[in-house]
DNA sequence: AAGTCGATATCGCCA
DNA sequence: TGGCGATGTCGACTT
C-alpha cells in the first residue's frame, strides 16, 4: 500500500481519518464524528452552495475545498482567491445529513441569523484531523508599534512634541496620541501604518473638531496625521482643513 | 482496503494524489508536482511559519492546514478563526524544498516584496487536487442592490426625489446617487447596506462639501445617508452638519 | 501601478 | 452585546 499507484480508500487512526471517494453514507458518518469530536474536517469535492443571512447567495456546481473548524467556522474555497467564496463565522453550528442520497453540510448561527448549505454531488476526499496549536502569532509592524516608536522618541513627530495620553477619549472617539507642542498647543495625532486615503484625513478632522469643541473655543488644536505617505486627495483634504502630515513608518 | 481501520498511505490517480505521513522526500516531490501542474495542494501537519513583507510575523510550532492554490494564493489555517493565521495573496510564487530533512514551502511576491516560509516538523497528510470550478457566485443584498431599488422607486428616498446620475464624480470621490428634490435642490445620496458609524457620515460630509464648492456658493446641497440604521455618534454627526438619514435596506 | 471604496468584511478592544 | 477602529485587510473597478 505504499506504491504511488495504489488505490487506497481509507485510513483511520487516533488523530486522523481519511476516505477517498467515500460513499455518502460513510461520508455522513465521518463528518458527523469529526464535528462531534471537535476535529478539523476537510472535504474536497464537487458541490453547490447556498447562503442566506446578512445577504444571500447561490453558487452552482464546482470543485471546492470545504473546511469545518471546531470553533464553528466554515470555509468554502475555490481554486482561486485568498478569500473563501462562501463561509460561516466562528460560533456557528455545523450539521451533516443525507439529502436524496447526497451529503449535505449545513452551518447555522443566530444574531444575526445565517445559514450556509453545502451539498456534494461527488466527494473526492474527506479527512478529519485532531488539531492542536499551542503557539500564538507574533506580529510586528502594526500601528501599535508605530505608537510605541513615537512614545519612545516624540521628537519624530516634531521638536518639542510631548505626548500626554494615548487612546484619549473624545466625543468623536479615542485619539491615538494626545499631546502638546513646544508652545503648549494641543496636538492630536492620528497614526496609520500605511499610506492613507481620504478616510484617515476625515477621521483626524473629526477628532480635531471634537477636541476644539471640548476645549474653550479660542484654543488652538493642531491635528497631525502620521503615516508613511498620503494620497493626493487626502493631502488636499488635510491642507484644506489646516491639518498636518508627518511621514513615518512603523518599525519592524 | 475499504475497512475503517485500514492503514492506507498513498493514492494517486489522474486528478488526486494523497499521502498519509509521507517522508519529506516524497512530500517534496508531491508538492513540487502539484505546484507545477496547477493543482490545489493541501498539507496538514505540525509546522512553523515566518512572514516578512508589509509587516513581519513569527508563528511557533502547531498543527495547521496549509493550502496552496494554482493562482498563487497560500493559506495557513489553525483550528480557530475564519481568517488564516498567515497567508500570501494571489500572484505569489510557491516553491518547495528540503531544509535539514524537513519540507519547507516558500511563497514570494514582488510589489510589495513579501515572503512566507512554512517549515514542517511532521506531515500528517498531503493531498493535491485537480480542481475545476465553472460557476460564479450570485450574491444579492449588496449596496448595488440597494441602489437599484432606489433607482426603480425614487420615492423611497422621499416624495419627489429624482435621481440624475450614479457614481457622479466630485473632487471628493464618486457620489453613489446624485439627484434633486421636488424643489430643485441638489441631493447627494450615500448608500450603505448595513448600520453605519461615523465613517459613513464623514464620507457623506466630504461629498456635500465638494459639491457645494463645485456649484455656485449660494446653492443648497442636501446630503442624505441611506442605510438600515445609524449609530448614535453617527446620528449626531449627521445632525451637526445638517445631513439627513433615510432608513432603507437592500432587497434580497 | 495607484486611488478609491465596498464587504455576508473579520477581529480585537472596551463600554 | 453593540460601538468603534485596525487590518500584512481583500477585491473590484477606474484612471
Amino acid at each position: 500500500m505504499t506504491g504511488d499507484d495504489d488505490r487506497a480508500t481509507s485510513c483511520d487512526d487516533d488523530r486522523t481519518t481519511i476516505h477517498v471517494e467515500p460513499d455518502p453514507r460513510l461520508a455522513l458518518e465521518t463528518v458527523r464524528s469529526g464535528i462531534e469530536d471537535g476535529a478539523l474536517v476537510v472535504v474536497f469535492g464537487r458541490c453547490r452552495v447556498e447562503y442566506e443571512g446578512r445577504a444571500a447567495s447561490e453558487l452552482g456546481p464546482g470543485d471546492r475545498l470545504v473546511v469545518l473548524k471546531p470553533d464553528g467556522t466554515a470555509l468554502v474555497h475555490t481554486d482561486e482567491g485568498q478569500q473563501p467564496v462562501n463561509w460561516q463565522p466562528p460560533g456557528s453550528s455545523h450539521e451533516a445529513s443525507l439529502v436524496e442520497g447526497e451529503l449535505r453540510i449545513e452551518s447555522r448561527r443566530e444574531s444575526p441569523t445565517e445559514r450556509l448549505s453545502i451539498r456534494f454531488e461527488t466527494i473526492r476526499q474527506l479527512s478529519t484531523f485532531d488539531a492542536a496549536d499551542g503557539s500564538e502569532l507574533a506580529l510586528v509592524g502594526t500601528e501599535a508599534d508605530l505608537r510605541e516608536r513615537i512614545l519612545e522618541e516624540p521628537g519624530l513627530i516634531e521638536e518639542g512634541f510631548r505626548p500626554l495620553a494615548t487612546e484619549r477619549d473624545t466625543a468623536a472617539g479615542a485619539v491615538d496620541v494626545y499631546g502638546e507642542d513646544d508652545r503648549g498647543r494641543t496636538v492630536i495625532v492620528e497614526l496609520k501604518r500605511r499610506r492613507v486615503g481620504p478616510d484617515a484625513a476625515g477621521q483626524l478632522r473629526r477628532y480635531v473638531d471634537a477636541v476644539e469643541r471640548e476645549l474653550h473655543a479660542d484654543a488652538t488644536v493642531r491635528g497631525i496625521l502620521v503615516a508613511p505617505s498620503v494620497t493626493d486627495r487626502a493631502g488636499r483634504l488635510l491642507e484644506r482643513h489646516g491639518l498636518e502630515f508627518v511621514a513615518l513608518e512603523p518599525t519592524m
